[in-house]
DNA sequence: GGTCTGGTTTGCGCTGGCGCAAATCCGTAG
DNA sequence: CTACGGATTTGCGCCAGCGCAAACCAGACC
């Protein structure tokens, strides 16, 4: 099961089994109950990371109080990777968000690994950059569109990116509170709980037990796009 | 001269003399006079860029009106790059900012490159890193800070970047708008004008010909910073 | 059952900064 | 010199959404 999971993922794409051997071989398996802390934003960075099951939520923070999600990751999804290719540092937190299964490699092991297998290195930039472009997306999105059209986007790419489809629409597959949905979208516990709370209302969403469903994705789509 | 730049770019840090001959073999150098376009968002993107001397402004729209800019490019800075790793299509528009000079290598020519010198790659991924790092920084500040603050932020992140020591302080290499300025920090051309008018009557900043010049980085830091 | 904790909802008042509009400045072309 | 276009400054009114505060709800633990 792992075993396919690992050849599944982007990261390891196009290699030849011989290499996913290799692969499977220098990682290490573990499950992680929920609110794990993974690691800290700061703390120097010797593993590369990849999630097989659940969710984690990467949080970075200011030296004031500020805190920002920048990314959930679902399974097959790597993270905590890019430290290993500047600071050496974890640029953000990273807690995992109800129970999961995460794999990981040392950093020897994966330079090793590159060393054998060049293409991973151009499927981590090919990843890396596709991260680059999201956040240079919602960075126009804070700059220039107002909350509830961000909320609506942010909504529609979490069930783009860890969608369940469903009878009554699409679940997000890991739990969020709706200050992880705030943080997200660039705005406040409050105001969030409004605009989800009058969504839930109209029938658009559903909430329950943190789980987000979708039930009227256009309509979403129309509040984001909307002029 | 352009010898030597091309050696000290990071892109292509840590190559031996002859792989910089194969570099410079393949690279194409242009002049560009201001305001040059030199590409546009969704074309495809056959060519990584990097800049001589001059600035570029690389600018990101939505299909509504939006415009944000993502990121000003200095003399040895690459740009354009992480088109060809992902989807080939640019994300972004590019504008050269007064006068330039480009230097750009054809898509064969760089995977040529990787291939023979894998250094490239790895250098490239850690430029990509940092970018991510320090547009996720943006989305944080934007996030939970209010405009004087991403201002002032901008503007030394600005100075940081291409500043040049003089003696009144730092000058910025390039000419900037104030809806330059506004479209970075997130707000509008009327809020920043106000907001650097009232810095440079304070004597914090002085601005001569669209030329940004830092007077007491120190003052703005606490701007900044401050709780 | 009672209590505690963490999440959520909701009301209310205040304000940062946006949007509109007008005036001004400056560089360039005629 | 004059006219014109782009950039900038500035005044004014308004409102989205933040901040505070209080109530509410549900699950966990005792």
């Amino acid at each position: 099961m792992d075993a396919d999971m690992l050849a599944g993922m982007e990261l390891f794409a196009g290699l030849p089994e011989a290499a996913l051997r290799d692969v499977r071989a220098a990682a290490r398996i573990r499950r992680l109950p929920g609110d794990t802390h993974i690691f800290g934003q700061g703390e120097p960075a010797a593993h590369v990371h990849a999630l097989v099951e659940g969710g984690v939520r990467i949080t970075q923070s200011g030296s004031d109080g500020g805190e920002a999600v920048m990314r959930f990751i679902g399974p097959g999804e790597m993270f905590g990777t890019v430290a290993l290719f500047t600071d050496r540092l974890y640029p953000a937190e990273a807690v995992t968000l109800g129970e999961a299964v995460e794999a990981s490699w040392g950093e020897a092991a994966l330079h090793d690994l590159i060393g054998r297998h060049p293409r991973i290195a151009l499927n981590i930039l090919g990843i890396v950059g596709r991260r680059l472009a999201e956040a240079q997306e919602r960075i126009r999105e804070l700059s220039t569109q107002r909350v509830e059209r961000r909320l609506a986007h942010s909504l529609l790419r979490l069930a783009d990116q860890a969608g369940q489809g469903g009878a009554n629409g699409t679940t997000i597959r890991f739990p969020l509170t709706r200050k992880d949905v705030a943080a997200v979208a660039g705005t406040t516990l409050h105001t969030a709980s409004r605009v989800l709370t009058a969504w839930e209302k109209a029938g658009l969403i559903l909430t329950d037990q943190r789980h987000v469903t979708l039930r009227q994705p256009e309509a979403l789509r129309r509040i984001a796009e909307e002029e």
